[in-house]
DNA sequence: TATATTATTTGAAACGGTTCAAATAAATTG
DNA sequence: CAATTTATTTGAACCGTTTCAAATAATATA
């Protein structure tokens, strides 16, 4: 049914070898017969099965991402960093998504090794009752891969911020400003981002000599509605006491609690400061523009590709590098001096 | 050096016959036997390579996607759309975006064609300019596909919503605020939609005998950045006789125009009313929540996914369906009456 | 028990390319 | 012009699966 190499083959009155050779820029053809399989390949409107090829060589030019939200503007960015750099380079993208569940998270995987892509870019998730063991044997196998982020007891190439810093930064600019009561909205409990950025937030309150409150710290996730519904929950349970700034794990979850407090009549930042993390495009065009910490997402994205690209082309090293991409604070409007 | 079909059969004494058989679940195995060649794949940790058995069954469970932009919010809830269908139904999605490049068109779906996808979706650009053959050649070949949005002159599956009426929907209420001078922000110029959102805008003014002024419609974009810029552009030209309302071609561009405004010291929507088209996600969030169209984008692609995987089952029927999703105007605080 | 049925297994040929040693054709040399 | 040398083409094996007719084993029947 298909038009197959054999076609063309017969069609030019030479061996399939031949066309091959013509299909794979080979010099040694003769301009005469180049020229006529090419037009018979045009004729035919040939197009080489990809498939065939790629069992035959044992390449597919194509490499797996794997991500942990479709839906979600910070990995839109990292997303379309690959992509463009994939694209300039011939490789074919493999998306696949977690949706933040461990279980998606193998099965995405599996399914890019059995299709054989040359390369992995993932971004794990990671909690007490993940089971990880995929990624070694990935790792045993050899299998090219780049890690979003980096996971504990693994050692390979990587792109990442430094979050502990990161968060440090932005909380210690909120002590700066005279808030002590400050809580941290925290992302989805799978989340290694969520849990450095914890971190990152307690050195801060540490350093400063302010206590670490539970009853501050919330497991909230990574949408709108949930920073909404947790800002709903945390202002309207405390009468007084209530903190008068937010540490959030992403800017939606920022926007969301804004969202939330205004509903409550609370002002922002007159009464409470709000801060966000990942600057997403949106960021200075929400209510209140939105003071973050701005992560150089598509260069995530186009280091992450360059990078396992380069590994796929050089199987003999195998590379550990961990690049560490500078992050900035970005102050716009949600956050202010604390009211004495 | 990867263990194969071949490498199974033999720890297990039998034909590699048997041990496809086993994989494929055919009842024809002894209990026996399936559980000898069971264990044996776990303890060499076989992964069927499944290059050869598209290959050999002329099958891929993969679709191809084909969006316009990948860093667009609405993009993004058709991406979810498709992928949380195909992942339930077990088909692997092969991603690329067009940036609006014709060009980068065929080059995708070219190399979706050449990877033998079972089928596709695409979101095609229009234009005097653009070469469509592709499109024939695809469907010539009885190709599955399913077009986001319809291209004149061609018959296929597709997905839609009613731009044109929408668009005069969202006109027609700037009309009935009492706006009279209303510009139109067009899209990108290759983008469909645009055109057809050009001609609700037209047809909405022609009822209500307004002049059509060239002036007032803009190529636009579809960033905010772009706008923003033609925001400065339009606002700052005319002293007076400027809009009282502008319909943008979508949210982006309603937000970005929205921020020039405030920047020209313009009050919306109390001088100039906006109006936006997808209800992206964050269009109650931002600095004047905007009034829009709102476009059922995540129904859009899972009805396009369960539309093409259906003709991909049902080879021997050649499905035209057209599909029109409603839209709905949703009213925030962007548009107001016209100050008399 | 010999035979007919039924259940299970297998060998070999696809699927559509690439590769490379060997064969053939063309060009060069003395 | 015969002998080399160089350029071009090709046949056959391979990549790792599926498929199905034919072979074999197991079971039922008379």
């Amino acid at each position: 049914m298909n038009i197959t190499i054999d076609d063309v083959a017969r069609m030019a009155n030479v061996s399939k070898a031949t066309v091959s050779a013509v299909l794979n820029n080979k010099s040694t053809v003769s301009e005469q017969t180049r020229l006529k399989v090419l037009r018979v390949i045009k004729k035919l409107n040939f197009r080489p099965n990809q498939l065939a090829r790629s069992l035959s060589i044992r390449k597919t030019k194509s490499i797996g991402l794997l991500i942990k939200e479709i839906d979600n503007p910070y990995f839109a960015k990292i997303m379309k960093g690959v992509f463009d750099t994939c694209s300039k380079l011939s490789y074919t993208v493999l998306l696949g998504s977690s949706e933040l569940s461990p279980k998606q998270e193998i099965k995405n995987v599996e399914t890019f090794v059995n299709q054989r892509v040359d390369g992995l870019i993932i971004s794990p998730l990671q909690g007490d009752d993940v089971d990880l063991t995929y990624i070694s044997d990935i790792m045993g196998k050899k299998y090219p891969l780049v890690m979003l982020g980096r996971l504990k007891n693994f050692s390979t190439n990587s792109i990442d911020i430094n979050n502990v810093e990161s968060s440090f930064e932005a909380v210690s600019y909120l002590i700066k400003l005279g808030h002590k009561n400050i809580a941290y909205f925290a992302g989805p409990s799978y989340s290694i981002h969520s849990f450095e950025r914890l971190e990152g937030y307690q050195n801060a309150l540490i350093k400063n000599n302010i206590p670490i409150k539970k009853k501050y710290i919330m497991q909230v996730g990574s949408h709108i509605k949930n920073g909404y519904e947790s800002g709903k929950q945390l202002f309207s349970k405390f009468k007084e006491n209530s903190p008068t700034g937010v540490f959030c794990y992403n800017d939606l979850v920022a926007i969301g609690l804004i969202n939330s407090l205004m509903e409550l009549k609370i002002k922002v930042p007159q009464q409470v400061s709000v801060i966000g993390f990942d600057d997403i495009n949106f960021c200075g065009s929400f209510k209140i523009p939105l003071t973050t910490i701005r992560v150089p997402a598509y260069e995530i994205g186009e280091t992450a590709a360059n990078l396992l690209i380069k590994q796929i082309n050089n199987p003999s090293v195998l590379l550990k590098e961990k690049k560490i991409l500078q992050t900035k604070l970005i102050k716009r409007d949600s956050c202010t001096k604390v009211r004495l």
